[in-house]
RNA sequence: GGCCCUAUCGUCUAGCCCGGCCUAGGACGCGGCCCUCUCAAGGCUGAAACCCGGGUUCGAAUCCCGGUAGGGCCA
C-alpha cells in the first residue's frame, strides 16, 4: 500500500458539466456532447449503422423492467435504422435454464420485439449465447495478461476477508488487499485473473440518459475478470465487455442498476483496445414502496401480464410512458413510437409500476379491438373461466362475434372478459344474496312472472323486439323498467350488474331465458 | 460504511436547457354531476404537487450553492 501522501487526491469534483447539460439536457445539448466524442474518435458511430443489444440472464423469468429495456432499445435500434441484437448470458451455469432463454424468446415475440441478430437468428457476430463463447473470452484474458494488464490471483476468500478486516480495523483503504500483484501467484493454487487499475486520473462518460459521471480511478479496485473456478468462469463485467465489443455494440443501453459497473468496462475497453460505445442508463422500475421492482411487490414477469389477459401493445404503451413522454400524449401505437421515440428525453428518475394505469390502457386497447382478434385472444382463457371449449364451439363464431362487443368496455383484462361472459354459457349456479334481497321481493316476483309470459309470447327474439315488448308491458302497467330489468338480470346473470340485458337475452335465446327465469321463481328464496 | 444516481399532484409526467406567457398543464386513480335497464364506457367538473434553506435577479419550478430524503451498486 502506497503512503497516502502519494495518493491521488481521493475525490475530484463530480460534477463537471453544468447542471443544465446533466439532467434532461435537450436534444441540442446532448448532441454537443456527441459532437464532441466523434471529435476524439470515440463512440458515437456513424449514421446507420447502430448496433445496440439486450443482453438478459436466462434466470428465471422475463422481468417487465427489462422488457422496458428491451423495448428502448428495440425502439432506438428501428428509429435509427439500426440492428437490434439479443444476447443470452449464461456464464451463470448454476441459475441458468432452458427454460428461462425460451421465456425470453417467447416474451420479445409476444411483444412483437423482434430481434436482427441472436438465437435462432443468427448472425455475424454469433454465437449470442455467452456460454458458447468462451474462447473470446479465454483469449482476452490471455492478451491482458500478456500484455501485464492482467495478473493471476491466488488469494483464497478467507485471506481477503481477513485482510479486509484488518484494513478497517486500522482504517485504512479497504481496496488492494490482495499482494499477488507484486508478490506473483502461490504456485500450486488455482488463480483467478485480476485487472490492474492504476490510481491515477478518473473514469468518465457523458450518458445518454443520466449525463455526465465520473468516478475516480483511486474508487475502484483490481477487480477479478476470471474466476478460480473449474470452469475459469468470465466475471460479467468482462464478458459483457467483450462481447459487447466483438459484436460491434455502439450503444449500451441498460438498468441504472449498471452504472456501477460502467467505469470498469471502459477500462476494460481501453485496456483492450476496442473503441467505446455510448452508454446509457434508463433508470429502474420501483414498486410501491419506493424499491427496485421484485417478486415481493407481486406479478415482475412478464408471463404473468400474459396469463392475466394484458394486450401486448397495452403493456408497451404503459412501459413506454413509464420514465419517457411526448407532450401530453397518452397512446402510441408502434409506428407512433418509432417515429417519436427520443432516448435524449426518457428521464433519469425512476418510475413507480402503476397497475391502475396498466388496467385502463389495457381496457383502452381491448375496447379498440376489432371483435374477431378479441375471440382469438380470448381462446386460452376459456378453460381456466370455467368455460369448456365445446360450450363456446357449440355457439359458434358469429354468436360470439355478436357476444364480445358487450364486454369489451367493462374489462380491464381478457381474463375478467372471459369470467364476465361465463353466464352466457352456463346458468348461474346461484345469485348472489345482495342482488337477490334487493330484486327478490313479492313486487318483484310478480313482475318476473308477467315479464316471462310476456317473453314466452314474444314474436320475435332480437334485442330491439324485446326491448319494446318489455318496455310496452312495463308501460302498461304503470312502473319503470329498472324494476322489471333487474330482476330478469338477476335471474340471467346471478347478479345485479352485467352488459345491457336485451341483447343478453336474445344472445341466450328464448328457451335458456324462460328455463333461467322459472328456476328463479321456483329455487330462489 | 464507501461510491454513484435521483428529487413537480398518491402515481406516470409536461414545463426546466433559452428565468416572466405557470393562477404550474395532461393522464391514471379518487370525489361530484350528467347520460342510463344495472354495471361500465362516455361527457362535464372538483380536490390534489414545484423536498427544504440560502443566493443570483426587477422577477426562479426553471440558474448557482448547501442540506435533506429516497434509491442503486459494492462491502
Amino acid at each position: 500500500m502506497r503512503p497516502k501522501s502519494l495518493a491521488p487526491p481521493r475525490r475530484v469534483r463530480h460534477n463537471t458539466v453544468p447542471r443544465a447539460l446533466r439532467r434532461r439536457a435537450p436534444a441540442s445539448g446532448r448532441d454537443q456532447i456527441r459532437r464532441a466524442s466523434r471529435s476524439r474518435g470515440m463512440h458515437a458511430p456513424l449514421p446507420g449503422s447502430v448496433r445496440v443489444r439486450f443482453a438478459p440472464s436466462p434466470t428465471g423469468y422475463l422481468h417487465v423492467g427489462g422488457v422496458r429495456t428491451a423495448l428502448y432499445n428495440w425502439l432506438y435500434a428501428r428509429a435509427q435504422g439500426g440492428v437490434f441484437i439479443l444476447r443470452i448470458e449464461d456464464t451463470d451455469v448454476e441459475r441458468s435454464t432452458a427454460a428461462a432463454v425460451r421465456a425470453i424468446l417467447d416474451g420479445l415475440r409476444w411483444l412483437d420485439l423482434g430481434w436482427d441478430e441472436g438465437p435462432e437468428a443468427g448472425g455475424p457476430a454469433g454465437p449470442y449465447r455467452q456460454l458458447e463463447r468462451e474462447a473470446h473470452y479465454r483469449e482476452h484474458t490471455a492478451r491482458l495478461v500478456r500484455d501485464g494488464k492482467a495478473y493471476p490471483c491466488t488469494c483464497t476468500a478467507e485471506e481477503l476477508a481477513a485482510r479486509r478486516e484488518a484494513a478497517r480495523a486500522a482504517k485504512r483503504s479497504v481496496r488492494h488487499l490482495c499482494p499477488c500483484r507484486e508478490t506473483g501467484p502461490v504456485a500450486g493454487r488455482r488463480a483467478a485473473i485480476r485487472f490492474q487499475v492504476s490510481d491515477a486520473g478518473a473514469v468518465a462518460w457523458d450518458d445518454l440518459i443520466q449525463g455526465r459521471i465520473e468516478v475516480v480511478r483511486a474508487e475502484i479496485d483490481d477487480f477479478i475478470i476470471v474466476r478460480s473456478d473449474e470452469r475459469e468462469t468470465p466475471v460479467y463485467n468482462f464478458a459483457a465487455v467483450v462481447d459487447d465489443a466483438m459484436m460491434g455494440i455502439t450503444h449500451v443501453i441498460r438498468g441504472a442498476d449498471h452504472i456501477p459497473n460502467t467505469p470498469r468496462q471502459i477500462l476494460l475497453y481501453e485496456a483492450l483496445g476496442y473503441r467505446l460505445p455510448a452508454f446509457g442508463h434508463i433508470p429502474l422500475v420501483l414498486g410501491t414502496d419506493r424499491e427496485k421492482l421484485s417478486k415481493r411487490h407481486g406479478d415482475v414477469a412478464l408471463h404473468e401480464y400474459q396469463a392475466k389477459g394484458y394486450l401486448p401493445e397495452a403493456l408497451v404503451n404503459y412501459l413506454v410512458r413509464l420514465g419517457w413522454a411526448h407532450g401530453d400524449q397518452e397512446l402510441f401505437s408502434r409506428e407512433e413510437l418509432v417515429r417519436v421515440f427520443r432516448l435524449e428525453k426518457v428521464g433519469a428518475a425512476p418510475g413507480v409500476f402503476d397497475h391502475a394505469k396498466l388496467d385502463w390502457l389495457n381496457g383502452v386497447y381491448i375496447r379498440q379491438a376489432p371483435p374477431g382478434r378479441l375471440a382469438e385472444l380470448l381462446t386460452p382463457f376459456w378453460e381456466p373461466a370455467g368455460i369448456g371449449r365445446e360450450l363456446v364451439e357449440r355457439r359458434g363464431q358469429a354468436w360470439l362475434l355478436q357476444a364480445i362487443p358487450l364486454f369489451v368496455e367493462r374489462s380491464k383484462t381478457l381474463r375478467e372478459m372471459a369470467g364476465a361472459m361465463r353466464f352466457l354459457f352456463q346458468a348461474p349456479a346461484a345469485w348472489e344474496p345482495k342482488a337477490a334481497a334487493k330484486y327478490l321481493t313479492p313486487a318483484h316476483r310478480g313482475h318476473l312472472r308477467a315479464a316471462r309470459q310476456a317473453l314466452a309470447g314474444a314474436v320475435e327474439f332480437s334485442a330491439e323486439a324485446l326491448e319494446a315488448l318489455v318496455r310496452a308491458l312495463v308501460e302498461g302497467r304503470g312502473h319503470k323498467l329498472v324494476e322489471y330489468a333487474q330482476p330478469i338480470r338477476v335471474a340471467m346473470t346471478g347478479s345485479a350488474a352485467s352488459p345491457p340485458l336485451f341483447p343478453i337475452l336474445s344472445l341466450l335465446g328464448r328457451d335458456e331465458v324462460l328455463r333461467r327465469i322459472d328456476r328463479l321463481l321456483e329455487e330462489g328464496n
